[in-house]
DNA sequence: AACTATTTATAAGA
DNA sequence: TTCTTATAAATAGTT
């Protein structure tokens, strides 16, 4: 049950360090997609810490880490009081992460449609004979160039979605 | 990438009570087995602790939850071995975070989709009509539409690239 | 609670 | 490391 992908692996520690270390990150950041998944679905609250072999930390958290396990201090020790709406305040960083995120979903929605539309342009039906140029060389030159392009984005994309995801 | 199962269901709130028990019960049951495999496989300490709606608690420890939260409290430092998802909650946009960030993760992949579909359609056809550039006006507009906006869109993430790298 | 049709996660490999 | 691919696993809708 427990593995999965080219091969089913027996669950048990992974000995080689470098195998183990790929594995962690892999599972790791699955568990808090995960875990993301199930605050949105069920409007829960959730949070995860993991400390590594090496005693690094990783925490996921929503709405935070502190909060919810403050509430789990109070709700086994009913007599502490005290609000856990840890006041972190208005962090520049974190609006510029949202304001980054929200041109990230425009972006990406701008990418969609073009997407559309060149595999549209390019799936067209071919035109009649007499409207071939004689130069197709600059029709191919153009199309790679927007190939590249599209490709370009997408990685940036990508970059920056695995930022936020680090350091948000 | 956030569903699974019979169909492919938007990542958002389950709006029905009910289905949205059964959802929280098969997710959370599912997120605790992935959390002890890491365990198991890694060598890793993990605490989660869940609050439903409804307030009650549900949390997986390993060795216990407690030891590992303790553990952070000591780790805890501003410099740094923290990696983290904690982000929602601090800032009021951002309660969205989670959702959005799925959101964009099926986005990208739809474009990276279409890039293959895209790559294909270029590499495959040895000669296909649309090899050689049709002059119809049209078309022509059309790609350079197209590029214009590509490019327009690289400047926005190029811009927000910027704008992160010089808070962070 | 089971059952599966599908989607997703991921172990290897390149 | 990053990307691909074959396969195992998780799970949404059903019964």
């Amino acid at each position: 049950m427990p593995n999965m992908g080219r091969k089913k692996t027996r669950m048990e520690l992974i000995e080689t360090e470098s195998a183990r270390h790929v594995t962690f990150s892999k599972r790791r950041s699955g568990l808090f997609k995960k875990a993301s998944e199930l605050c949105t679905m069920c409007a829960v609250e959730v949070a995860i810490i993991i400390f590594s072999i090496g005693g690094k930390a990783f925490s996921f958290g929503h709405p935070n880490v502190h909060s919810v396990f403050n509430r789990l201090r109070f709700s086994e020790n009913p007599d502490a009081s005290t609000s856990s709406n840890d006041a972190a305040g208005q962090d520049p960083i974190l609006h510029d992460l949202n304001k980054t995120h929200s041109d990230l979903i425009e972006d990406v929605g701008l990418v969609k449609k073009l997407g559309k539309k060149m595999r549209r342009a390019i799936m067209e039906k071919p035109k009649p004979d007499w409207f071939y140029a004689p130069r197709e060389s600059l029709s191919m030159e153009v199309l790679y160039e927007m190939k590249k392009a599209l490709e370009d984005v997408q990685e940036n994309v990508r970059r920056d979605k695995e930022r936020l995801l680090a350091q948000a």
